[in-house]
DNA sequence: GCTCCGATTATCT
DNA sequence: GATAATCGGAGCG
């Protein structure tokens, strides 16, 4: 697979391929890019962690994370081994298996719903843990590249405090399924 | 140890 | 638009 390569590059190619898992297919609409060493938005940004290990490895393998302590998200890896780049998976569109995601998204009430958010895609797709490091030449969990899009767009990342002005996430104009920008929640400071 | 806060989402006003 | 839910990584001392 050419998933090997620098982040701008690779993730306007990841847009319109198929993550599958099993049963349920995803073609993807919006991604953001990562670049290791070099991003204060990355978790590869300050080293290597067991974390974020998977991030140095080999691409093609899945780095999942888990936030906010209730949602996992994941990314394509996409540097050559110790340079930590990653690609974030953050919307897409069920294409096949629309039961079974419909099953594990109760709280998605229309379709367009089921994929439209980094965690929503995860739990659509029925990705954890268990799926972090996975090789996704590997049935049952794949990627697919297609035909490279026509039309890409770019923007700032959503709901980073670093280096937010970086336009680095992608999607494909005029798809119902990319998720709606928001900026970086600012959270009170405690008053101890 | 202990604290802060996040590559988010669902739900309510 | 606002906010609660929930937990583990990372920084600090």
């Amino acid at each position: 697979m050419l998933l090997e390569g620098p982040v701008l590059e690779v993730a306007p190619l990841l847009l319109g391929a198929t993550l599958r898992h099993g049963e349920v297919a995803c073609r993807l609409t919006e991604v953001e890019a990562y670049d290791g060493p070099d991003d204060p938005g990355s978790h590869a940004y300050r080293g290597r962690t067991p974390r974020n290990a998977v991030m140095f490895g080999p691409a093609g393998h899945l780095y999942v994370y888990f936030t906010y302590g209730m949602h996992f998200c994941c990314n394509v890896v996409c540097g050559p081994e110790g340079r930590a780049r990653a690609v974030l998976l953050r919307a897409g569109e069920i294409v096949d298996g629309a039961d079974r995601a419909r099953a594990r998204r109760p709280a998605a009430r229309v379709d367009r719903d089921l994929a439209r958010g980094p965690a929503r895609l995860c739990q659509a797709l029925g990705i954890d843990r268990e799926q972090n490091g996975h090789d996704l030449s590997a049935p049952p969990l794949t990627l697919e590249l297609g035909t490279p899009a026509v039309s890409v767009r770019t923007g700032p990342r959503v709901g980073l405090r670093e280096a937010a002005d970086r336009p680095w996430r992608f999607w494909l104009p005029d798809d119902p399924s990319v998720s709606t920008y928001r900026p970086a929640t600012v959270r009170p400071r405690r008053t101890s």
